[in-house]
DNA sequence: GCAAGGTC
């Protein structure tokens, strides 16, 4: 039997495209872990059973021990000196396993890793899954090649050489640095000041080498914002009327910060009257057609003109590589490899429906040779691979997909040329001038006409020509401050640092915003929180460093000694930990300067405010903040409800009984109750929603609101609590607790739901009061309403003990104004009459409470028919 | 609960 060869690849596309190409596409494929592409052939000139399969990324990652983990008995400092453990990254996919079966019976395994140092460190990985470094007679083989085609495949075959130990070991100083630095840092920072504050809207305070100096970034700009000292500025412009047209032109100071100076010239070019053509110059302009497209560039264009941030620009841009319309869209190179079929992709996208024709006329016009861009020898430009339609794709994949197909038939067209004239003036000793531009060939920005230079069309002068001013405009301006950073000015700030790579730039981002250490505005702008700022002001005033770029390339350059072999790995990784931990010794000393901060923005968890209820937006907890004006912020959603003022809120299951749906049908909002101080005190529940955005137009009697000016405002606190809500059958609405109305004002009686075992009713809008029976265990409101009267049947569960039902009975249901018991328990506390002579069904709840409509959330025209005791 | 780097 012949010999059998192990290859590995990174992941499993490039296993693919090995074996197809060393096998010109003769081989069976059997799944396992990863495929396995099996086929005959020759290697180092014998004839072989040939195996490639791939890993999916690296196969272990890096951790503390269990006895580490815990982080009330680990005092961070000592993570510092910590061992650490390599784990399997994704135990599932059992791909150590899957390595160990293949290479048994293998004599040679080939190391087709990406070639990078990640790559030479995953070929260590494997190496170690497979046991062959430990077995005699077995030989390892690394293949070096720049891009996955056939042609680098073979060549790469024909001059195996061996793994590289070096740049393998600077990337296990690298994993071992980032994991003692980060999360010694970060279970410090946590610790401390979410044990401190209950306000910070992160679960985890975290530190990281490149997090933290991505937020630094967003931080800078924002700081710069804020310091920023507008100048006044002023500017000259002389106006000609010169063959139909009306020219402003510039001026050559473009701009003075005097306004004194400026009048001045004003007064000259004014004496003088008229301007003097005293230069004419043209020239041809070369607007340079693109480079390949790379990572990094997709990832900005997407979130700059397209709206997608840098994770769903590459998930979607993952899903259309691996569905075949594009190819691997993780890549530095900006330069196609030699071998590129410009033809064949071109030819794929002859028959698209929207730039077919453009596609059809390169290949016939005869197409450009890309710009020579950059070879950073890992994959080819991001280019298509087949036609596709919005449709087919959907509208977001279709975005991206659609700027990959401009981009590459833009590196394929005719660079754009324009002409500029540039006509100059003088006058009163200034001089102004304008400009004209004039496009002799569109080129490619006619695929990106985003890019395309503007046409500007100005008449024909000849020199020393003297031309008349129509009027001079002094326009006054003054400097902006910058805007907040765009996402895409980030990446590009990020890429120029070195602060991580094409994959784990959209992660950074996406951390620093699920930490709530930034948040994406308008036009994907990143605009720091108070989180946000006061961590690294607070870095700024401890240990500059740790927030600065500078200490991602520090460790950089520490390892690229590794790499190259100058260095011992752990003489580095121990120098390297040596000093962050003398950092993180002197940052825990110096805490309190960064808590001063925290304590300016951030409230002790004391009266910070603690969990109440749900929020019905997004279903998590939102806090109540019990300082004035109270209210409930619910910091996923960035709300705040403002409460009912000056009282006590619950959660309403207190009443479990009454309260069984918890929530408001109309937002899925918490209820809650408030109770209002004293012993007669009203208690209501309300809606934090509702009570904020009253549900129902109409509702003209708020809970809290100042009724002077006759109009009725909703402000801080005031709002519509249940009792006003018209909902017809949620069982906190006031249909639902309204008893009857009241006899006192066009209010209506309702059921307070807490005030057991001293129960009564109370009015919604005055404060007319009506004791119940006492000593019920529960009394509640039925949808019944009493034939005489129309008032709501209650139903009274007496105690036991003091019933005054035959029997010993307890239950007992009723109308308060008909039913003789009932009737004889009700007492007036607060109001003038409560008489039920002269009884007829009355005019409802009154005046003004007509007319409610819905607003779309559910409830129509309601009309409440109870009678008022007012009316007998 | 923690980092950053692969890849899906």
């Amino acid at each position: 039997m012949a010999p059998k060869v192990l290859m590995v690849a990174e992941k499993p596309s490039i296993a693919l495209a090995i074996a197809s190409a060393l096998s010109g596409g003769r081989m069976s494929t059997r799944r396992g872990s990863t495929e396995v592409h099996e086929f005959d052939g020759m290697f180092l000139g014998f004839p072989v059973h040939y195996k490639v399969t791939s890993v999916i990324g690296h196969v272990f990652s890096v951790d503390f021990p269990a006895r580490f983990q815990d982080w009330n008995s680990t005092n961070p400092l000592d993570l510092f000196d910590a061992p650490i453990v390599k784990s399997e990254s994704t135990p599932k996919a059992h791909i150590c396993r899957h390595l160990s079966q293949e290479a048994r019976g293998c004599g040679h395994l080939v190391l087709w890793l990406d070639c990078d140092r990640e790559g030479e460190n995953i070929c260590f990985e494997v190496i170690e899954c497979t046991g062959f470094q430990s077995t005699p007679g077995k030989k390892v083989h690394r293949a070096r090649f720049s891009a996955v085609t056939e042609k680098d495949i073979l060549k790469a075959m024909n001059s195996l050489v061996e793994p590289n130990k070096n740049e393998a070991q600077a990337v296990d100083a690298r994993q071992e640095i980032d994991l003692k630095v980060g999360v010694a840092f970060t279970r410090f920072q946590t610790s401390y000041f979410n044990g401190k504050y209950g306000n910070l809207d992160s679960r985890v305070i975290s530190y990281g080498p490149c997090q933290t100096p991505t937020l630094g970034f967003c931080v800078r700009r924002h700081l710069q914002i804020n310091t920023f000292k507008p100048e006044k500025f002023w500017t000259l412009h002389p106006y000609i009327m010169y063959k139909g047209y009306e020219l402003k032109l510039d001026w050559q100071r473009h701009r003075l910060f005097d306004s004194d100076v400026t009048q001045m010239f004003r007064n000259f070019v004014k004496e003088d009257g008229f301007l003097k053509v005293i230069g004419i110059s043209e020239k041809q302009v070369s607007k340079g057609r693109p480079t390949g497209l790379n990572t990094v560039n997709l990832l900005k264009v997407a979130s700059s003109a397209l709206g997608f941030g840098p994770q769903l620009a590459m998930q979607l841009a993952e899903r259309l590589y691996t569905q075949g319309f594009i190819s691997y869209p993780r890549t530095e190179s900006t330069a196609y490899p030699a071998s590129f079929d410009y033809k064949g992709t071109l030819g794929a996208l002859a028959r698209n429906p929207v730039w077919g024709d453009y596609v059809q006329q390169l290949l016939s016009d005869g197409y450009h040779k890309p710009r020579s861009g950059t070879d950073a020898g890992d994959h080819p430009p991001i280019t298509p691979m087949s036609s596709a339609t919005e449709n087919i794709l959907g509208h977001d994949a279709w975005k991206l997909y659609q700027y990959i197909c401009q981009h590459f038939l833009g590196t394929l067209s005719p660079d754009c040329k324009y002409t500029r004239i540039k006509i100059e003036f003088e006058s009163g000793g200034e001089s102004f001038y304008c400009v004209g531009q004039h496009v002799l060939v569109k080129g490619f920005t006619s695929i990106m006409p985003w890019l395309a230079v503007t046409e500007i069309n100005i008449p024909q002068f000849t020199e020393g020509q003297k031309i008349d001013i129509s009027r001079i405009e002094v326009d006054e301006g003054s400097t902006q401050p910058p805007d907040y950073l765009s996402e895409s000015e980030l990446i590009s700030l990020m890429e120029e640092n070195g602060i991580g790579t094409d994959a784990s730039i959209p992660v950074h981002i996406n951390n620093i915003c699920e930490r709530n250490y930034v948040q994406v505005q308008a036009g994907r702008r990143l605009v720091p929180t108070a989180l946000g700022i006061s961590l690294i002001r607070g870095y700024q005033l401890i240990d500059p460093d740790l927030c600065l770029p500078d200490i991602r390339s520090f460790i950089e350059h520490q390892i690229a000694l590794v790499a190259k072999g100058q260095a011992d790995h752990s003489l580095v990784v121990e120098h390297v930990i040596e000093q962050f931990k003398r950092k993180f010794i002197y940052f825990v000393k110096q805490i309190e300067n960064m808590d001063a901060l925290f304590e300016a923005e951030f409230s002790p968890l004391s009266d910070s405010g603690r969990v109440l209820s749900k929020c019905g937006k997004c279903l998590r907890y939102m806090k109540h903040i019990p300082t004035q004006p109270s209210r409930l912020y619910c910091g996923t959603c960035e709300e705040i409800y403002y409460t009912p003022p000056k009282g006590t809120i619950k959660v309403s299951h207190i009443s479990p009984e009454l309260y069984k749906e918890l929530t408001c049908p109309l937002d899925n909002f918490e209820l809650l109750i408030f109770s209002m101080p004293g012993p007669e005190g009203k208690s209501f529940p309300f809606c934090p929603y509702c009570y904020n955005n009253p549900p129902f137009e109409g509702i003209d009697n708020l809970f809290g609101a100042s009724k002077s000016s006759g109009s009725v405002k909703l402000g801080k606190g005031a709002g519509m609590p249940c009792f006003l809500c018209p909902h017809p059958t949620c069982q906190h609405s006031m249909i639902s607790q309204g008893v009857c109305a009241c006899p006192e004002c066009d209010g209506t009686l309702v059921l307070d739901p807490v005030s057991a075992p001293r129960w009564r009713l109370y009015c919604n809008m005055c404060n007319c009061l009506v004791s119940l029976p006492e000593g019920a265990h529960r009394i509640s409101t039925t949808r019944d309403h009493c034939p005489e009267c129309d008032s709501t049947i209650i139903e009274v569960d007496f105690n036991k003990k003091t019933t005054p039902l035959k029997d010993g009975a307890t239950l007992h249901i009723g109308c308060i104004l008909c039913d003789e018991l009932l009737y004889s328990l009700v007492e007036m506390k607060h109001g003038k009459s409560f008489s039920r002579k002269a009884r007829h069904r009355g005019r409802g709840r009154g005046r003004g409470r007509r007319g409610y409509s819905g607003r779309g959330r559910g409830g129509k025209k309601q009309h409440d028919p109870r009678m008022s005791f007012r009316d007998f």
